[in-house]
DNA sequence: CTGAAAGCGCTAACAT
DNA sequence: ATGTTAGCGCTTTCAG
């Protein structure tokens, strides 16, 4: 049989469908009569509400948009992911909300964010790993609310975020290891137009100082093969280094393996220190010393901020969360 | 300005709101003329259909929805989601249908799953890890298209699915073991109510006949940590086994922490096999040698044959697909 | 507190 | 090849 209307609803409850509506949209204006027939009728015909009838007129959509920014490959290395959706996914269904998911890797995929958005088909836009001077920033201003989950460089006053403190966690580190009494600290970065590429080398910078030479520092990509590539280049550029923070578990393995052809011992000739507390910093040898991010409860801030301003909130402050130093055997 | 409605393309290019329809939904009966009116009035007023609309006449919603059912906590340490949802996602925008990711991990999650498709709400449903007896496998019999990535244990017969041939990579790992000289060989299986975990101990089996006894078996949950456990006993049991099949990538890592603290050198004493080709694979010492899964052509396979159902394929044939030994360090 | 009625934007069947 | 029109199922005034 068809699946049953608001109709059938009101039809088998003896009253009109205005009133079923209400019920169902949690106007108070329904008496405790009506409320208790409705109720019976609903779960009898088994009636779901039909979204595109009722996103036709109150042109809201139900749904939220997430889109991962980062370009495809690599989004298979990143751990970071799986909390965020997981953690958007329920927090969303507790409002009845839908979580679509879109790619933004190329710039057929952005046109296509872009045009799905300023087509009204969602409520709000959930931005990951938004990378700096991202073209489609300014496209979406227009739009439904938009929040990203990590900042989005040179767009913070622009769009609104949750992040961890990542330039503290870059200071956590290097701390770790100058009160260690390592004398030659060297850096392995992220991508440098990305939050998590430039705060953690600040932090880095804000401990050392003047010894933050250009000479200490490389740049990776944040996958495992760029963390190992920017170690041997490290060795050879600078051999008598002590300790290596690296901005990532994964990139933090490829250096492991690096010191490890070179004949490094770690942590005794150089301590290795990451950043993600991933499980990958649980399968290396020696388990590594690392940075924990609140991730969960950055995901949570960023849903929130995104129902606020859904909510009608005109603005809201960005929250930035607190990393946590954990101390394992690398460092 | 209000968002233009397919009534402003209409009077723009000076045809009918049907012609314009006709044109949108690729109807052959469109005059070149027509044609060309009505793609300038789109591409001036920048008119993007409504789905809302659309979706309240044709009946269609233009979504689809993943579906998964891992617990919680255990998303986090998969590493094969991402692929799956990437290639997904990618072949659904092709198709300009949505993704939309739900939540099945327990009672609330799973029921909240069956309304929504119920309710109409999908055009189609992607299973992900889906455990055997999941109870709402049946709930969805009876509404749109539902094809699983990897095999539904108990229910192969009912729901259409893609897969790597876990059983194959099975052999393939234990015949490697066997070929090497190692006579002693155990194994570390996933959990037994999922094809991963039933699967690949069928192809060990397989392999070693009445050799492979309880003994040399041990169960894991695909968690590093199990792992550990898990290798840990085998080696309290059967202190001379040469080589151990573990079944995903994480749990050798933790199978080789357990093999290290009980001073056996890998792969002189131990030889370790893992399987998934995951990252963690590259980032443990030794690297694993493991078994790859063709992840990306069975996420694409899967999503063909739900397209296939839903253009209205009466049945579809399960794909599986083989794997392939990857020799690297550990065994 | 409730019923009636007017659309929301679109597709598809029917005319022409 | 194209215009016309009848709804799809729902929310939301507006009366009462």
């Amino acid at each position: 049989m068809k699946r049953p209307t608001i109709h059938d609803v009101a039809a088998a409850a003896g009253v009109s469908r205005g009133t079923v509506s209400r019920l169902l949209n949690g106007d108070k204006y329904v008496s405790p009569a009506a409320r208790v027939a409705i109720e019976r009728a609903i779960s009898e015909t088994g009636y779901v509400v039909n979204r595109a009838a009722r996103s036709l007129v109150t042109q809201r959509t139900g749904s939220i948009v997430m889109v991962l920014s980062e370009p495809h490959e690599k989004l298979f290395e990143d751990p970071n992911y799986s909390t965020t959706i997981r953690v958007a996914i329920r927090m969303l269904a507790e409002r009845d909300l839908s979580l679509v998911m879109m790619l933004a890797g190329d710039e057929g995929d952005r046109e296509r964010v872009v045009r799905y958005v300023r087509g009204g088909h969602a409520d709000g836009v959930l931005l990951l790993s938004t990378h700096a001077g991202d073209p489609f920033i300014d496209a979406l201003r227009s739009g439904p609310p938009a929040v990203s989950c990590g900042a989005v460089i040179g767009s913070e006053g622009v769009i609104p975020y949750a992040a961890a403190n990542e330039r503290l966690g870059g200071r956590q580190m290097t701390e770790y290891f100058v009160n260690q009494g390592r004398r030659r600290i060297a850096m392995i970065t992220g991508p440098m137009d990305t939050p998590g590429g430039i705060q953690r080398l600040e932090g880095f910078a804000d401990v050392l100082g003047r010894k933050a030479t250009k000479k200490l520092i490389a740049h990776g990509d944040w996958t495992q093969a760029s963390g190992e590539r920017a170690m041997t280049e490290l060795l050879a550029r600078t051999p008598d280094i002590d300790a290596v923070f690296v901005a990532s578990d994964l990139m933090a393995a490829g250096a492991l393996a690096a010191l490890r052809a070179a004949g490094r011992r770690v942590p005794d000739d150089v301590a290795v220190g990451g950043f993600d507390d991933s499980s990958v910093a649980l399968s290396t040898h020696p388990p590594l010393t690392t940075i924990r991010q609140p991730l969960a409860e950055v995901a949570q801030e960023t849903v929130r901020l995104l129902l606020a301003l859904i909510d009608g909130a005109e603005h809201v402050d960005p929250v930035i969360l607190p990393t946590e130093l954990v101390i394992r055997e690398s460092a």
